[in-house]
DNA sequence: AACAGTCTCAACCGCCTCGAG
DNA sequence: TCTCGAGGCGGTTGAGACTGT
């Protein structure tokens, strides 16, 4: 059955939009609010479709929207829900406040997937690709002449005055000179794409893109499982989360600590995304049970020096691959977590 | 300076979901 | 229960910006 357009194009206009025109949208909504799209360009006197009128204002105009560059933390919760719930970037943009679906959307598709894909991981599945060069073309050296780097580019992003682009690894792989692109708005001034160059070529990156893979890969499995509702079924929870899951999910709810307002946001709505999908009470599932699981194994995550682990990555059952000899402890965050394997 | 290739992202398209009648 | 329409969603496109030669 076709459905009838929802516009149809007797002499309305397309492509981009002109400043005049997000004035009458914008002092329309204003006026009367959101809604009834469909006669908003009619009475706000615009030659638009509604519904173009409506991405319009909640992908550009909206007055809440954070525009600009994706920061470091923001790119860590998109790979992570990316795994977990894949492109339903709706779903991810709710836990990335201010962020529309349309711009973590083509964040992922721009830089995110390419990133992963250069890293030899499958950005569809987070798991390594065939071949995965990574691991092999790393060389220690880089880790340790990048680490100090990673730490202050990293409190850059925290105080907010660094540029997303200019993450960790993307400045320190250019030896840029600290700061000096740190405020630089790459769209404005071309460096966006010499910079991005340079971000593929960072062996610390690799490393950094595998462990967040790494990560994306575990929690992603157990979120989905969680919301299948086979989690339930399949893992033993009673009386509370077994070590099996622990060490499946590879996750600490401390590493979310210096997201601050955007953990606090990203867990509410993990809790929310997996109670829409199955009943929490009925099941006797306690999500803050969930997260004190994880915080209690603060100093069982794993990792293998110089690679990843491929088990990990490949199986998602993670259990059978522990590596004694590289337990992290006192993990102060996910970042930090992240830099300090580098040493 | 000119051209070709590449990248980015705003905007569009078509399908889906859900609520009202 | 069914139909219809508004709004939502994800995939795709293409103009403009940028880079390399």
């Amino acid at each position: 059955m076709s459905r009838k357009p929802c516009c149809v194009g007797e002499g309305l206009k397309k492509g981009a939009w002109t400043t005049e025109e997000d004035k009458k949208l914008i002092s329309y909504i204003h006026e009367h609010g959101e809604g009834g799209w469909r006669d908003i360009p009619q009475k706000a006197g615009l030659k638009r479709c509604g519904k173009s009128c409506r991405l319009r204002w909640a992908n550009y105009l909206k007055p809440d929207i954070k525009r600009g560059e994706f920061n470091y933390e923001e790119e860590q919760i998109i790979i992570m829900l990316h795994a977990s719930r894949g492109n339903k970037w709706s779903v991810i943009a709710r836990h990335l406040p201010k962020r529309t679906d349309n711009e973590i959307k083509n964040y992922w598709n721009t830089h995110l997937k390419k990133r992963l894909i250069d890293q030899g991981i499958d950005p569809v599945t987070h798991k390594p690709l065939a071949s995965n060069p990574s691991p092999a073309t790393l060389k220690s050296s880089d880790y340790q002449d990048n680490s100090s780097k990673l730490r202050n580019s990293e409190e850059q992003l925290r105080s907010g005055s660094t540029s997303p682009k200019s993450l960790p690894p993307s400045s320190s792989c250019c030896n840029l000179p600290e700061g000096s692109s740190s405020d630089e708005t790459p769209k404005n001034d071309g460096s966006l794409s010499s910079k991005k160059r340079c971000f593929k070529g960072s062996s610390s990156t690799s490393k950094l893109l595998n462990k967040v893979a790494t990560r994306a890969s575990s929690i992603g499995n157990v979120l989905a499982e969680s919301m299948e509702g086979t989690f339930i079924s399949s893992t033993t929870l009673s009386p509370s989360l077994n070590d099996d899951f622990s060490e499946t999910c590879q996750f600490q709810m401390d590493e979310f600590d210096p997201f601050s307002e955007s953990s606090e946001h990203t867990i509410d709505h993990m809790k929310e995304d997996i109670s829409m999908n199955f009943d929490l009470n009925n099941s006797g599932y306690d999500f803050s049970q969930f997260l004190e699981q994880f915080s209690n194994n603060e100093g069982e995550e794993t990792e293998n020096i110089g690679g990843y682990n491929q088990d990990l990555l490949m199986s998602g059952v993670s259990s059978t691959s522990v590596d004694e000899d590289n337990l992290i402890p006192n993990t102060t965050g996910w970042s930090s977590y992240l830099v300090d394997d580098f040493i």
